[in-house]
DNA sequence: TATCTCATAGAAAGCGCTTGCTGTGACGCT
DNA sequence: AGCGTCACAGCAAGCGCTTTCTATGAGATA
């Protein structure tokens, strides 16, 4: 029924061994055989059993990248970027390698099945994007799954992620403290003293370390945070809606309001709107990622940049073998602040 | 070095052939023999081999999405949609698909490459997403292409893409002509006569069904177009911005600007407050999709919303077999007019 | 008690490919 | 002429799993 390599063999009359050796280009073979190979192979329209390959060969060629939510353009850029090194197919490396985005919906229980899957289908390597969930059964499990694989020869790679130790992946990270504190040290820097804060989920390394940034910019400054003044949603546009009215609910008198990252920042401004404030006149907002939609919103936002691609254009590199990683195996990719329309000074009151 | 089936099957004292049955549940073993097995799985860290696995059964549990762009939400939201509904991981389909997606990036060989490692690896299913290029050359590669896929047992299914006669690919496609045609006479009823065109990248199924829409609309209103008024370009933002710069520079009297997507509408409305002109009062914008931020924009976008999850949903569900396709093999799906604050009466002039 | 029927378990034959090792001529060297 | 070298090509042994077919013992039935 279907053809196989024996078939091959058969029509080019050479012997299975040779049709291999020409499809994989890993041995000398005469022009001449390899021609009348490549002829039957097309004449029969073969097509490699891949399994029945990586089978033989121990090796498969291919390379997972899990994402926390590929309809997020956040997860979406880095995924690209990663694939187009990759080198799937029109990559410039190498052998063609499926290159595959596992979405795992930012669920734990996903994330290690779907690692457990790519260690099954003995992939040639695994990146993972994005923050890591803090729960402490949850990440020993992980850290172990990574261990494993690297065991197995899986490379593997954080991208977006704090370093799992131990581990050996490669981490390249996202200062995302560094970055929260100088975004809230800018607005701070224009005169804000009542800052409200939305996060993203609690248990995120992402949420947290964000979150930490924004603490140290007002403690540095001598603001006291009130308690109130925090509120954690999901990283989405309606949930920066609602949170911010809870916001304006708790204390109507915030002049800025910092946003876990650009889709909630979107949401707070619209939040903002609908509650009849002007931004940045009553109310200053500022998002994170910089997503490309960010600069066209009305007053464009104020953002700190994550250079989304080149990080995961990196990441794929290093997973392909075909950049050094970063000493220490960690490398901690800093963002930038992009000054927009969406922060002024506070309103006089 | 790895641990197979031989391993647990000897620390558990069973045959490899139980351990198997065990694993795959398909074949009756006592209970204190199966768990007798778990357990030795359990301790020895035992991890099938996934090519071995479908070596040996000839079939697999990949399933493909293959999606134009992954760093536009657009297919983010589809390949979400279907891939939830495949039931990788925490789907509550039966076993445990590994749902993958490739991003072809647009370009038809990319396309028909990750076809062909998909049907390497023999594929469970596979779905295609988005408009299709038309090239007549590829157009045929691909549909011989998936012709031999469907006949090799992979179930195909397209999702917002126009049929492929003859495939055996069961087809849910979008109504882009009549979206097209609603747009514009929504805006032709609010009285603007002269209206520019955003259109998509030349050769794609998508890009020529909105536009044929669009221009069925004027003509069904006696509306002369003047081909000035029509820019190509591609599906991203930046595009929409020097595009709209163009066709103001082309014809600075247009009333309306029609754009081939949401993302290229955003483009347009930043170029048209560049270009110092009011949104709706100087000139009007419509977008196409509907995408979640189109709300965000100031104004909030007139645009065509498509069920984008909902398609992808039952495109996933239909590739898993657990629903009846349609009568015929395909289903038009339409859009719906989605009305708001980017488009209004012409300005008096 | 003898026989039949199930429910389980094992033996073994592959699935289609890769690759280490073994030929085997042709060529060039002494 | 004799022999080492090379460039190719084939043999055959698996890779780790699934599955058909064949036991085997325990009840059920006669």
């Amino acid at each position: 029924m279907t053809v196989t390599l024996a078939d091959v063999a058969a029509r080019a009359q050479v012997s299975p061994a040779t049709v291999s050796r020409v499809l994989n280009g890993n041995y000398p073979v005469a022009a001449s055989t390899r021609e009348r190979v490549l002829r039957a192979v097309d004449e029969l329209d073969y097509v490699l059993n891949g399994p029945a390959s990586s089978l033989a060969a121990a090796t498969s060629d291919l390379v997972g990248i899990l994402v926390n939510d590929i309809a997020d353009p956040f997860f979406g850029i880095m995924a690209s970027a990663i694939q187009s090194e990759i080198g799937g197919p029109g990559g410039r490396a190498g052998g063609e390698r499926l290159a595959v985005v596992c979405n795992t919906g930012g669920s734990p229980e996903r994330e290690l099945t779907y690692l457990t899957l790519l260690q099954r289908q003995r992939a040639a390597a695994v990146v993972l994007t994005g923050g890591a969930v803090e729960d402490e059964p949850h990440a020993a499990a992980v850290a172990s799954k990574l261990r494993k694989l690297a065991d197995a020869g899986t490379r593997v790679v954080l991208c977006g992620r704090p370093p799992a130790s131990d581990t050996g992946a490669i981490a390249l990270t996202f200062d995302n403290r560094g970055g929260g504190r100088e975004l809230t040290e800018h607005l701070i820097g224009l005169g804000h003293r009542r800052l409200g804060y939305i996060a993203g989920p609690e248990e995120r390394t992402t949420t947290r370390h964000r979150l930490e940034g924004h603490r140290a910019a007002l403690e540095a400054h001598g603001i006291e945070e009130d308690e109130r003044w925090t509120v954690h949603g999901r990283y989405d546009r309606q949930s920066g809606y609602e949170a911010t009215l809870e916001l304006l609910r708790r204390d109507p008198s915030l002049t800025a309001v910092v946003a876990a990252n650009d889709s909630v920042a979107l949401g707070a401004c619209a939040a903002l709107r609908d509650s009849g404030l002007r931004i940045p006149d009553d109310v200053s907002v500022a998002g994170f990622d910089d997503l490309p939609f960010s600069i066209d919103a009305v007053p464009s936002l104020t953002t700190v940049r994550l250079p989304l691609a080149e990080a995961g254009a990196r990441a794929g590199r290093i997973a392909m073998g075909r950049e050094e990683p970063p000493p220490g195996g960690i490398a901690t990719i800093r963002g930038e602040l992009m000054v927009r329309g969406s922060s002024g000074g506070p309103r006089a009151s």
